[in-house]
DNA sequence: ATCTTAATTCGGAATGATTCCTAATTAGGT
DNA sequence: ACCTAATTAGGAATCATTCCGAATTAAGAT
């Protein structure tokens, strides 16, 4: 689902520069991808390996990968932040008690029941977000 | 959708106290709801009419009311919260562009195309979450 | 109408994840 | 080896939100 070489394959073809922090933090990413890890978590582990890596860079390169679709980011509020590298579209069932975040991928319909039955996970609360731009901002920059 | 006798009436039902600064929050949620408001956009609203509504006392109420389910809310990292007075399941179709959020009812498939066809607006990420409670959580409370 | 009390409010301090800032370091192409 | 733009460290700053403790008040009971 999200391997080393694919990430250092891609971070070259977007240009950036494979440093030690970053391996770091890509082992740490590939270890922990079934957890959706946080910043913290990354922090963590990629220290284990090697001691020479700070938290804004955790951060940075984060947001870097993000931005440029090496994984993808899931925002909260109060929650850390966590990461993604399930790249193909699901559903992320979250876990209100524990923070656990499983993976659920898409059938043709989506349906809690289903969800339930398969999981063992039962949805109290659905929330789909679908980011993009509408009609006038687009209007307005054409 | 959403209007003030319905609020009023639910939030008696649940044992809550009917306040003049409450009064105020709720005439500025029927006012905006479509706006999706935040909690600076309802401190706002609400001042206008009663001098007497601190920013605390907006966050209280907003966050009783969602865990009440008079509102729903909407959270995010960067980005203020925001609140929903729309309870059935539909799809926020949030602009990055400007913040702007719109409703877009879920017909029976869940096309971007249809989406884009509709409204005008252009999907670039989907974000779907399910809150809720997983086996191991479930079965430990048990 | 007054009393009682748990709920509510206020304002300011605290929180905490994330971003910002700036100087120093470094990866990787030439 | 050299250059240069990218990256990093770490500490300060941000900012929405929550927390706190004291004062006030809605609304049921007397």
């Amino acid at each position: 689902m999200i391997n080393k070489e694919d990430l250092i394959n891609q971070l070259r073809e977007k240009g950036l520069k494979l440093t030690p922090q970053r391996l770091a933090i890509i082992n740490a990413l590939v270890k922990n991808w079934k957890a959706h890890p946080g910043a913290s978590l990354i922090y963590k582990d990629a220290r284990k390996k090697a001691k020479s890596v700070s938290l804004s860079t955790v951060y940075a390169t984060l947001k870097e990968f993000s931005e440029k679709g090496l994984i993808k980011s899931l925002e909260f509020d109060r929650m850390e932040n966590r990461y993604d590298g399930n790249l193909s579209e699901h559903i992320n069932l979250i876990c209100e008690s524990c923070g656990t975040i499983l993976d659920y991928n898409l059938p043709a319909t989506v349906e809690p029941k289903d969800i339930a039955r398969k999981s063992g996970f039962v949805v109290t609360e659905a929330r789909m977000e679908y980011y993009g731009h509408c009609r006038d901002c687009l209007k307005r920059k054409a």
